[in-house]
DNA sequence: GTAGGGTTAG
């Protein structure tokens, strides 16, 4: 029978009882008749055959020849698929005397490899303690390590001790340097350091360009890329890889190709190896030329998940994102790289379903979802209003005890708030110890389009005062939030300081909001001055402001010359001519509404469904208006005509004002009777126990007939009913709506 | 017994 292995006390306490034993004659290998243990080690597996090699070099003596020693240590350390390698290689190296640098340096790189940087940084301090002298090897291992936040904070202190101690002149510790100062996202002092490097071979050179592609900054890849070639460097393998990166991420398909010419030009220095190949792939894929990537991949000998994963990637980029669903059906084997990527490109493309289903899909295997993965589940949430779904992930996440990054939380606001949960968003908020300005501007958006205009512009305040810079996104948050809210001036200031305080054009967005906000506080000519003042081609966005605006204000002049602005733009805007004949209808001109109606049929205008869903334990329910596809439509239908008769009692007259104009009279009152937005509502109303709120998201501007029923339908059910229309939430309770029936 | 650079996804 096996001898039991000692426990970890045990294990310490045996080997400090072996230092302090009475040596074994001192021994080295030369005086051994058979080889040296440690000739064993190439063979080790196991911590148990390490443990067994160890107890040989004590045996033959060998334990204090300090060659021996540092062989085993050094195994120790490398070892990182046997479990526990390295609190034994810590085990050991605490039983060493004196350890030489090597040794040192042994167990920072160790520590290092382990993304362990503070337990690095902890044993290079006892060494310095220990009155060892850091070499040309003790750096490059400690400062690779480094995260983004050890970095910014040591790295300068870590800078100066190279210099004072007489290392700095090294490539190798200015190639560490560099790169630390790039991972701190200092890149204009790693680029002062590589300014005075040593610039005769590629490496300094990559180091620098990877550097630059680390933080982004894609054009200086490719600049610094093109004074390589004018200094006569020779590219490598490495710095094509990394120049193509930057070429996919700019989307900079001539400057692509010419490094594609280079490779294929360099007379065989520069063999495309795998890596290679996938980065020119990649390169063409990423610049949307599909043809070329996709000729480059069927010609590939050998493709691995990289290349398949890039292709996917591309398809999906373009818009076809059924191709890539194919091809991705047809991978050899998938990573969680290309699941995510997959699920990924549903979610840009709107697809949140199909992104919900592969996720499942992916559940079945045995491959784990990561951080990256639960960003784009909880966007598709987002999207879908899928509330349990999003809720499921987080504690997913917490199960799997997963990796909370600002990301990840910025995503769950995102989720949250577009649920309508603004509670959880807040709580999330809160307890985020690092937040961007993604973070801050998640939560702004969020406040405003929940109604809440005031707190997100005392948020917006208080982000200004965390030092944190507002970007363009951050502004149509606070924008429309003191445009839901009335909050004119405001909103007014707000748009100024945005120039001039934090030196942001507006684009046509910010106009937009601009032109909502003067508009729904009945200050049309304003908005029309706006309009006419704005630098850049108003859009239909712009205009459409000003035409709701002028539906509430009844202004029939303004209404028709932002609808023809409108229909110029596009033609086939259903919505516009709806929204012109209902403004028609308002102020009784009849001869106008049957024009635009006429004008529809000629022009084939037909009214695009617009859909409505709602999320039900965990699965998401979608409806068009007059839908009888769902398994339970004759149930969802006697709910409705229940609601009917109840709703009718409490007093509720249908208002048939914003119907389609092409259906006749009598059939009115029945069509709107079943738009989506009542169809999801009842079914809500049919599956939420009392005192849940049922939440549903449509695709469209919420009609006048569908707000009526639903604020009383809160009322009548006491319930708390949430209906996020395209722009923003209408929180129904006791027979009232947080958007102040304004939207 | 120890050194440097790279590809796929928010």
């Amino acid at each position: 029978m096996p001898l039991p292995l000692p426990s970890k006390k045990a294990e310490t306490l045996i080997l400090k009882l072996i230092s302090t034993m009475p040596c074994p004659p001192l021994l080295n290998p030369s005086q051994l008749h058979s080889p040296p243990p440690t000739s064993l080690l190439p063979n080790c597996r196991t911590i148990k055959e390490l443990k067994q090699i160890h107890s040989q070099i004590i045996r033959t003596g060998l334990a204090n020849c300090p060659a021996e020693r540092a062989r085993l240590l050094s195994f120790c350390c490398t070892q990182h698929s046997i479990p526990g390698h390295l609190n034994y290689a810590r085990l050991l190296f605490d039983q060493i005397p004196h350890p030489e640098p090597a040794l040192w340096n042994s167990m920072i790189r160790a520590y290092s490899e382990h993304d362990s940087p503070a337990d690095a940084v902890s044993m290079y301090i006892r060494m310095l303690a220990s009155h060892s002298k850091p070499n040309n090897y003790t750096f490059p291992f400690l400062l690779k390590s480094f995260t983004r936040h050890v970095a910014a904070n040591l790295g300068d202190g870590f800078h100066a001790h190279a210099i004072k101690f007489g290392l700095s002149s090294n490539h190798h510790v200015q190639n560490a340097l560099i790169h630390m100062y790039s991972v701190s996202g200092e890149t204009d002092t790693a680029r002062q350091l590589f300014q005075r490097g040593w610039k005769g071979d590629a490496v300094m050179w990559n180091v620098m360009i990877s550097g630059y592609n680390r933080r982004k900054q894609y054009d200086e890849a490719c600049t610094l890329f093109g004074e390589m070639e004018k200094e006569n460097v020779d590219p490598n393998e490495v710095t094509f890889i990394s120049v193509l990166s930057a070429c996919a991420k700019l989307k900079d398909l001539e400057f692509g190709n010419h490094v594609h010419h280079m490779i294929e030009e360099d007379g065989g220095k520069t063999i495309p190896n795998q890596k290679l190949q996938n980065a020119i792939i990649q390169m063409y894929a990423g610049c949307g030329a599909m043809d070329i990537a996709w000729r480059l991949f069927e010609t590939m000998g050998s493709r691995d998940v990289v290349t398949w994963t890039s292709v996917v990637v591309g398809f999906a980029n373009v818009g076809q994102v059924d191709r890539a669903r194919g091809l991705f059906d047809k991978m050899p084997k998938r990573d969680v790289v290309s699941w995510t990527a997959m699920i990924d490109g549903y979610v840009r493309m709107n697809r949140n379903k199909d992104a919900l289903d592969l996720f499942r899909k992916m559940q079945e295997t045995k491959i784990q979802p990561d951080d990256f993965t639960m960003v784009s589940m909880l966007t598709a949430c987002a999207q879908l209003g899928a509330l349990e779904v999003g809720e499921w992930i987080r504690g997913y996440m917490e199960r799997n005890r997963m990796k909370m990054s600002t990301v990840v939380g910025n995503a769950l606001i995102d989720m949250y708030s577009k649920c309508g949960c603004l509670e959880s968003a807040r709580d999330i908020f809160r307890k985020m110890n690092s937040k961007d300005k993604f973070t801050w501007t998640a939560m702004i958006v969020g406040l405003a389009i929940n109604g809440h205009g005031e707190k997100a512009l005392n948020l917006f305040s208080e982000m200004l005062q965390a030092s944190v810079r507002p970007d363009e996104i951050t502004f149509i948050g606070a924008l429309s939030a003191c445009s839901h809210s009335g909050f004119v001036e405001e909103g007014r200031e707000l748009f100024l300081s945005m120039i001039t305080t934090h030196g942001i054009m507006p684009n046509v967005a910010h106009y937009g909001c601009l032109v909502d906000l003067l508009g729904r506080a009945g200050q049309l000519k304003e908005a029309l001055e706006t309009i006419s003042n704005m630098p850049m081609r108003p859009n239909s966005t712009v205009w459409g402001a000003l035409l709701g605006a002028s539906r509430v204000y009844r202004n029939v002049e303004m209404a028709e010359l932002a609808a023809c602005c409108i229909l110029e733009l596009e033609p086939g805007n259903g919505a516009c001519y709806v929204l012109l004949s209902n403004i028609y209808a308002k102020c009784n001109k009849w001869d106008e509404v049957q024009r635009v109606r006429k004008m529809m049929m000629d022009r084939g205008i037909t009214k695009q469904p617009g859909c409505s869903l709602i999320e039900v334990h965990g699965e998401v329910h979608e409806f068009v208006a007059g839908d009888r596809s769902h398994r339970r439509s004759d149930d969802i239908y006697f709910k409705l005509e229940e609601m009917g008769r109840e709703l009718k009692l409490a007093g509720y007259v249908s208002d048939t004002s914003e119907v389609f104009p092409d259906i006749e009279e009598e059939q009115k009152e029945s069509a709107v009777y079943q738009h989506s937005e009542k169809l999801a509502v009842a079914f809500g109303l049919l599956n939420c126990k009392a005192g849940e709120t049922v939440r549903v998201v449509t695709k469209m501007r919420i009609c006048n007939d569908c707000h009526n029923v639903i604020k009383l339908a809160s009322e009548l059910y006491g319930r708390h009913i949430v209906v996020r229309d395209r722009t923003r939430f209408h929180h129904f309770r006791d027979g009232d709506c947080s958007c102040k029936n304004y939207w």
